[in-house]
DNA sequence: CGATTAAATTGGAGCGCTCCAATAGAATGC
DNA sequence: GCATTCTATTGGAGCGCTCCAATTTAATCG
């Protein structure tokens, strides 16, 4: 399993090792008639570039890492589909990791990155502490995505909750909703701007004595338990979930209730994950704009690249509403 | 940015280069007095030994790549989970990518692995063409997960359709069950082994007359489609889907046509993921014994990384059939 | 206490590449 | 036709580490 080197096919092609390395840099200033040489002996051979090697030797490698929340939330696939894509458009290579819902295996995650030298690092929804956060920033840039960090030399990536909370809120009022609950995400990330957003918009619509909060946590479980306390009292027209897992659990206690949504409660999730695609289910949601928010963040890595010392940045982008069938005027 | 280097923490610490290296490689032939005066030095300069250099020199990598087909489906991200930790309690990094079902992706995939010379590669369920296969298999240890290759020196991680048929089957007739559905994944991954097992299951539990086969594939809309036809034709008393998804369709049908899951249809599904275990549907379902596969898998590189030249080997696992409320005695 | 062995430490070569200064060769100008 | 300017190519140093043989230091023994 040895494997060809670049002196290999320098030596096939008759030439130096240097000009194999300038026609796998793409120089310019290589002859045709070598680089169509040093191609055929290179594809003969089975040559491919040792990136370690090149990586070492140039010191950018071109590559960014991608540090996931939790992949078992279908949102990061999508968010993972998004970034990845972005930064192989950009040229980079991705390299991805998964934080499985705890700090500490981040915080891991993301030294591993930097051990292998990522150009960049792009967090999703991070849980890490703001020192290790802090610590890193000054070894290779990062850029946190969906969670507000206020340091100095950190880029933050959001989607406007402001106006997700107003697409939702005009959604349900203009079908003639009044009486709307919201089931938060407790102190999840981005859960209290979710939850804050929701009050200012239903006072906004002249809905503030009406409006109700309940509890709840980033899962299905919690949206299950809201449920059961919303049958048990007085059941509103609308209800509006922290993200698309919590209104999949609003969902089955209804449905084992006999409570039809539509029919007679309006339910509405956020992050149209898959779940929310689901036919069973059907959910009204709102979409965060991930291609732009991955857009943004390669930008951001790339300007910070140019220059380390700028100032944090923050890019709010506009969500979108995704009406489905969970959504309909209230009942009589 | 520029990063401490062995030399600098030699350099602090009074000693010599090798020394440091033989510290950070854990080396049992270092005094404690040195090793202790190194680490508080390499702490103090904030020092990360720099992984591309160690693996250019060491050649070994310590590194496994974990090529998946689609984060989207939620099976991979109980794959990946199994898979991530076992590399990792082996002493091996885990380095992830997404095929996004695309056999062409994947390859690419698999090229940026054997260019970040990762000492193997674990495939799940890959789409990749044989002869793509053959050749990294000369470069690199290859572990194909649920897909039967009959490669001279690729290794093979199943679990038992077999025995995931007959327990299906077997539950099934067991609750008093006759007449049976399966859904198939068409042109899918392990459909065919899924569907034929089945069949053999039936005739085994002599009933060949009564079982039924629709074709299908690996997805929700799939399932949505058969449904269909089973409700327009004689609606059978349980339903034996491909995969989870397929079952959440036909749910999605059969529910909006007021057929109770499970009082009037038993459903059953296969992967066991997180849609099995939504509320929701509560699904019945095959759970694959990840861990063990992982287990399997990485022993099969170590192994291979020993011996080379050894022949392919195929590792069957049996499953566990995971019961939820989707499954009840037929209607009368 | 000098010789022998074991333990701890070191310098140097080399992993496969990039990058730069230097050179060779071809083309241009006057 | 010779200096001048490009263009194409090359050798060598160096990226930060590991590994090995060689050396130094400490421990053990007759």
């Amino acid at each position: 399993m040895t494997r060809p080197t670049m002196e290999d096919v320098a030596a096939a092609a008759g030439v130096s090792r240097s000009l194999v390395s300038l026609v796998f840099q793409d120089s310019p200033k290589v002859s045709e008639a070598s680089r169509s040489r040093v191609l055929i002996e290179a594809d003969r051979l089975g040559y491919r570039p040792n990136v370690l090697a090149r990586q070492l030797a140039s010191s950018r490698t071109k590559t960014i890492g991608i540090l996931l929340d939790d992949l078992h939330n279908p949102y990061f696939a999508d968010v993972l589909d998004a970034f990845e894509s972005e930064a192989e458009s950009a040229g980079y290579r991705a390299l991805l990791a998964n934080g499985r819902r705890e700090g500490e295996r981040e915080s891991e995650a993301l030294h591993t990155f930097i051990d292998h030298r990522v150009d960049g690092v792009i967090l999703a929804s991070p849980r890490i502490s703001d020192s290790v956060l802090t610590s890193m920033s000054k070894i290779a840039p990062l850029v946190c995505v969906e969670r507000r960090v206020d340091l100095p030399r950190i880029d933050v990536v959001m989607h406007d909750e402001r106006i997700g909370a107003q697409l939702v809120v005009n959604h349900l009022v203009g079908l003639g909703h009044r009486d709307i609950v919201h089931i938060d995400g407790g102190t999840g990330a981005g859960a209290a701007a979710r939850r804050d957003w929701f009050m200012a918009s239903m006072r906004e619509a002249g809905l503030a004595a009406s409006m109700r909060v309940i509890g709840g946590e980033f899962t299905e479980q919690a949206g299950r338990e809201a449920a059961e306390q919303l049958v048990r009292g007085a059941l509103p027209t609308a209800v509006y979930c922290a993200n698309d897992s919590v209104a999949a659990g609003v969902a089955a206690v209804l449905q084992r209730e006999g409570i039809s949504i539509p029919g007679d409660v309006s339910l509405v999730g956020y992050d149209d994950t898959m779940l929310a695609k689901l036919d069973l289910l059907s959910l009204t949601s709102v979409r965060q704009p991930l291609a732009e928010m991955a857009k943004a963040s390669v930008d951001l890595i790339n300007r910070r690249i140019e220059k380390p010392r700028r100032g944090g940045e923050i890019v709010d982008i506009a969500p979108t509403l995704i009406t489905r069938r969970s959504t309909a005027a209230p009942r009589a």
